[in-house]
Order: structure tokens, then sequence, then C-alpha cells
DNA sequence: GCTAGATGTGGTAGCGCTAACACATAAAGA
DNA sequence: TCTTTATGTGTTAGCGCTACCACATCTAGC
């Protein structure tokens, strides 16, 4: 009784205290903070005006409480881009902390790691799973889940299954883009270096640029063409190569960020210039992109956009599985974008190319 | 009452559940959830084996509404290094979760954005908040917070202030390990690349390289000191200021990682192997200096464990605060580790420099 | 007029947990 | 012996919120 002051810094105020303030009962103010109908206009403005003049900010421990929806949602991750991962930590908390749920996160290392830590994730009483790639184009893993009966989402996934909820970005059409951009700045001899060959990712981008080239009638030379594992260092060598060759390339479009970073040190010992001599983009918009120099011009993915995306899906499968209702799958696609940085530029050559873009 | 059924996937253990199944009160089993003393041993073992049969996990929402002691957490920063930051956000979160406690993330970046994300949080029922660098560092926006009332720590602070709650590690005793290490490598000619002049951190990694430095009665020659930025471009100009000179260095230490990665690149562009020809060390320990190549050798900051330790940190000091308590400021000082990857090697001409520390 | 529904509002109970007390019993001190 | 103190356990109440039902009103429709 006594003890009710000074607690959250003296911050205590309650749906009680609302509703005393305004004359009606503490549910219609739950009824207004909720957004309910079936609340009078005139009401819902009254306590709305008190709700701030009080500064009132409901107990999100309270709320979970009597809602029974609070809900443990985890986060797996296995491959350690730190960039990427952070990125999504951020677009995760933003939604969870809004929606009081718990976020455990979990990595799983091993190929074998998957269903270790989905078993941990179940043994702390998890709702949900978040996958992050390349977790979330694994069959093997959406699988398990599956079997589990536990509702999961895939972030940032290449070639989603149509019976799973995913929010991705179209990655075909990301490399069309930049593709599509490179021509237009001139470019004709375009180099590629594929992403790691057990991640659909990678194909799809490539594809995305095969198919650009051959619509506009350019040829893709296989040696123009190198392997890569996304790793700075697979850059740096399949650089190497393309660039070591007769008909050296004017341009390169590495399948990730750390690629084409190692690409740019590669032409810097080689003493080509970037983006005067050749220019080099990448792809994700991770940090490595705008931490190098020159920085790379790249395909943003809206990495914290996607997260909280995939979290209100997540939340909303876990409601409809408690409910016992069916839920049906969504895919959702978000858009990406072309950031233009100092590594790209009109071809060598070309007296003066389009600067803007269609 | 029927409505018990199919909550939490089925898995709605609760303290009275446990209860039953030993045969003692729920209180009990509180008890022995929260480690508290005057339990019976053999009691104790009895329940851990229930909640162990049961798969009993606490009711974080419950929990946090009967003790009244939920809290929301504030992360402010400011320096978007996203792999620090990534990884200061792992360790909170492992933290904060299990606390069942909320968090909320406000970057300020504008010089005076500080106090608009102070308000912000305080008006979103923040009780405490911690500072990643180089906030930690601020004196500003200590003082704000002073005022202000508000519980904080600062993480990773280069020079904490004796009356403020810090976690950090020593910065100087870490380029002193660093510097020596290279000593018994061999080099003796060792440039050096300052950080940003506005941090503290900055300095005091000078200060330990220096001081090594005349300890082993090498002299630094000011020509062998570049001002760097932390940024990767300010490394690539400072190592290219110090390796066009006549007296050459064999080692260039590098105030972070970011700059050590863009002295790598002057370095192969200058036609210098790494570390055949030039050894390159950093500091902190980022995905930078994993994913470049040769992969660089650094101090390791603990950042995950500095950040967790903050967070509790900040707990207990919200804790005093309430209960109106003083709290007597705390400084932590976490050990670093040196971590040698390729970028290192043996001097330029020494036939056989010790490989082990001391 | 009088049953059906809408529509707005209040009362009650309880989510799972733990302070705070009460009350045992045991050990230590006078 | 009778306190005093420690130790172990149970009882009660309530954290802040919302589900659920009850009860008013107010419309329609016959």
């Amino acid at each position: 009784m006594a003890r009710k002051v000074g607690r959250r810094g003296g911050n205590i105020v309650t749906i009680h205290d609302v509703a005393r303030h305004v004359g009606v009962s503490p549910m219609t103010v739950s009824r207004v903070i909720n957004g309910e109908k079936n609340v009078r206009e005139e009401t819902r403005a009254k306590v709305l005006a008190s709700v701030e003049a009080l500064k009132y900010s409901p107990n999100l421990a309270a709320r979970s409480l009597a809602t029974q929806d609070q809900a443990r949602i985890g986060l797996m991750y296995s491959n350690p881009s730190v960039a990427f991962l952070s990125e999504l930590l951020l677009g995760i908390l933003e939604e969870t902390s809004q929606a009081g749920t718990q976020l455990l996160i979990e990595s799983c290392d091993g190929p074998e790691g998957a269903s270790v830590a989905l078993e941990r994730l179940k043994h702390s009483g998890c709702d949900g799973v978040i996958l992050s790639p390349p977790l979330s184009d694994s069959t093997r893993v959406a699988k398990i889940l599956k079997d589990m009966g536990m509702p999961f989402v895939g972030v940032a996934a290449a070639r989603p299954a149509t019976d799973i909820c995913s929010v991705s970005i179209d990655d075909f059409k990301a490399a069309y883009a930049m593709t599509r951009r490179l021509i237009e700045l001139g470019h004709r001899t375009i180099a590629f270096i594929k992403g790691h060959p057990n991640q659909y990712a990678s194909q799809l981008r490539y594809e995305g640029f095969e198919s650009t080239m051959e619509r506009a009638g350019l040829t893709v030379e296989p040696q123009l063409v190198a392997q890569g594992y996304f790793t700075y260092r697979s850059g740096f060598d399949a650089a190497e190569r393309l660039l070591n060759q007769k008909n050296r390339p004017t341009a390169i479009f590495a399948s990730n960020d750390d690629m084409a970073a190692g690409a740019v040190a590669t032409a810097h010992r080689l003493g080509l210039e970037v983006p005067e001599q050749l220019t080099v983009v990448g792809f994700d918009d991770t940090a490595m992109a705008s931490s190098v120099w020159p920085e790379l011009t790249t395909v943003r993915q809206p990495i914290s956009d996607m997260a909280s995306m995939s979290v209100r899906l997540l939340l909303d499968q876990i409601r409809a599985h408690r409910a016992g209702r069916p839920f049906e799958a969504v895919r959702e696609v978000r858009d990406f974008a072309l950031i233009e940085r100092q590594s790209s530029d009109v071809a060598l050559g070309t007296p003066e190319a389009g600067e803007k873009d269609a």
C-alpha cells in the first residue's frame, strides 16, 4: 500500500489512475488503449487526452500475463556475418520490445547443430523461430520445425518454399537491376564472381546477371565468371584470375560485398585504380561496403525492415497456432535499392554515359 | 478455467504444478528457483528434480509483475561501428532476456542528439541507460544523465570517470602488450597510427605504445607516428605516408582494425607482402579483422562479456535507485586478449624470434 | 407495443509469481 | 527454565492488466 511510491522512478501511472482522472472504468481505458471499437468517440478522446497528460504507459508484463499471449521467439543464425546479424537484431528488437516479446538467440554452427539448437529453444519454452540465412533456405531445418509443430519465419531466403512464411527481396531482380546499371554506364565486358554454391542466393544472383546480359545482347564469356565463396579471400583470388587475362573486364560484379572488397584489393595490387580503371560492385550493403575505400556501389537489402516484418509475421502465426486456427504461409517480398558509391563509374572510353537511372 | 489447456504450446507448467508434484507449497518452489537460502537441502533437491521432470520454466511476465522490478533499459549508441554494436547487442540480449528486462535502442547521431535521445528514452519509461563508446567517454552526456537522476553504465569507456559505473578493458595495457609482442618478434622500427583525437581510447592506446617502446630502449620517431581517424580510409592514407619514407617500418600498429585493414591495402598497393615484408596489427577484433586477407593480428575486447556485465551492473543500480539506497560506482576492468592471425610475423632479417609470449 | 439485435460501459476474477507476514520447529544463550 | 535467535515452510494478498459476463441503453423490425 505505502510501497506504491517510488517505483519506476515515480512513474507508476496505471490504468486505474487514468480511469479515475477521466471518470470512467479501467476497463474502458483498456479498450481505448487497445484500439477496440465499441467505445464512444467522445470517451475515447477524453481517455487519450488523459493518457497523454499523465504520461501513462502500459505495463507490458501485466498485459502479457493477462492476455496470456506472451511469446518467446528464437533467432537462429549460423553464418556469422556480423554486419548482417547486427542489422537483423536491430530490426527484430524494435518489434519485440514493442510487443513485449522475449528474444532468445541461438547460433548453430555445425551441420547437425540445427537440431540441437532447436531442441534447446524448445526446451526454453520458445514459441516460434526466426531463421536467418542460410538457414532460411534449408529444407532440412524447415522440415524439423514442421515436425516439431513450431511456427517459424525465414528471413532473406533466396528461394523460399511456397508453404513457409518468409520475408525476402528478389535476388534475381536485384542482380538484374545492378547489371543493367553497369550496362548503362557503358560497360560491355563485365565479369561476375559467384557466391557460395551451397546457397540459393548465389544462383539467383547469377541468373539475374546472366539474363540481363543476354537481354542486352551481350555474351557472358565463361572465363569472365569466377566461382567465389562469399569470403573476402575468395573475391581476392577470383579477381586475380579475372583480371589476369587478355580481355580484361571493365567491371566486376561480385555476389556480395566481402568479395567485392577483395576484388578491389586485388585491383589495387595490380595497379588498377578503382573506379577509374575498373568498376567493382557488390551486393548486400553490409558494413564492409561503406568501410573500405573506395566505398562500394552495392545492392541494399532492407534488413532491419525485413526483420521487423518477420517478427510480426511470426507473432501472427504463433497466435493462430495457439488458437488452433490454420495459418496460411505469407511470402513477403520487400524492395531492394541500388546504392551508388565510389567504386563504380562509366566505362573506360565511354565519352559520356547517362548518369540517371531508369 | 477450461482455457488452461493449449497455451504456450501445451507447455503451461506453473509453479503450482511443481509444488503439487513435490508436495510442498508454491512458495517453497519459488524460493528454490530464486536460489534463496533457508530451504532444506533435501527439499531443494526434490524441487529441482521436479522442475527438470516437468520442464518447468518460469513465466517472466508474472515474475516482473510480482517483483515490481521490471525494468526498461536503453542502449544509446552514436558511432555506428556495426560489428561492435552487434556483439554488444548479443551480450546485452543474453542478459536482458534472462532478466526479463526490456531493451530500447536509441541512436543519437548529431552532436546535440544525445539530449533528444535521452528525452525520448525517459518518456518511454526507461529506467536506466547503457552508453556505448564514444558516448561512454562523454562527460557532457554523463552530466545530463546525472541531472536527470537516471542510472547509467558506460561500456568500453577508455577513461571512465571515477564516479560513474563502467565496464572496460585497459587500453593502455593492451597497447602495451601488443607492442611488446611486436618487439619480441624482432621488430625495432615500428610505426603507429593513432585513432580519432576526440576519443580517449586513442590517447591511451598511443601512450601504451609509446611507453613500451621507451621501456625497451627504442625511440618513437615522430615521422613514424601518423594521425588517423579510426576509418579505413584514414589508415590507408596514413600507411602511405609511413611507408613512403627512408626508414620504412617493419611493422605498423594501427589503433583499430579498420585502419589496420586500410594499411594492409596500402601495403599491397605498394607491392609489399603482408606479413612477409610488413607486419600490420590492429585493435578491437571486430569482424573486419577476420574478414580481410590476411586476417589481422589484433587485440580482442570481450565485448559481449562486457555488455552482459554492464547490464547486470545497471540493473543493480536501478534496484538501488528505486529502493532509495545509495549506489557506489563500480569500475569493472575486463581482460583483453592478443589474437595472433596472419598479418604479423617475425621482423625481416630476424633469423629466429621467440614464438612464445610471456 | 415487444422481441431481437446492436452498442457502450462496468464488475469480477484471475493470469503466474513473489513480498510480507505468520507460524512452526530447532539451536543457542541467559 | 525461559527467552532470544535462526531456520524452514505455509498463507494471504496483490502486482497491472484484460477475458468474460452482466447490464444497461439505443436502434430496428414485426
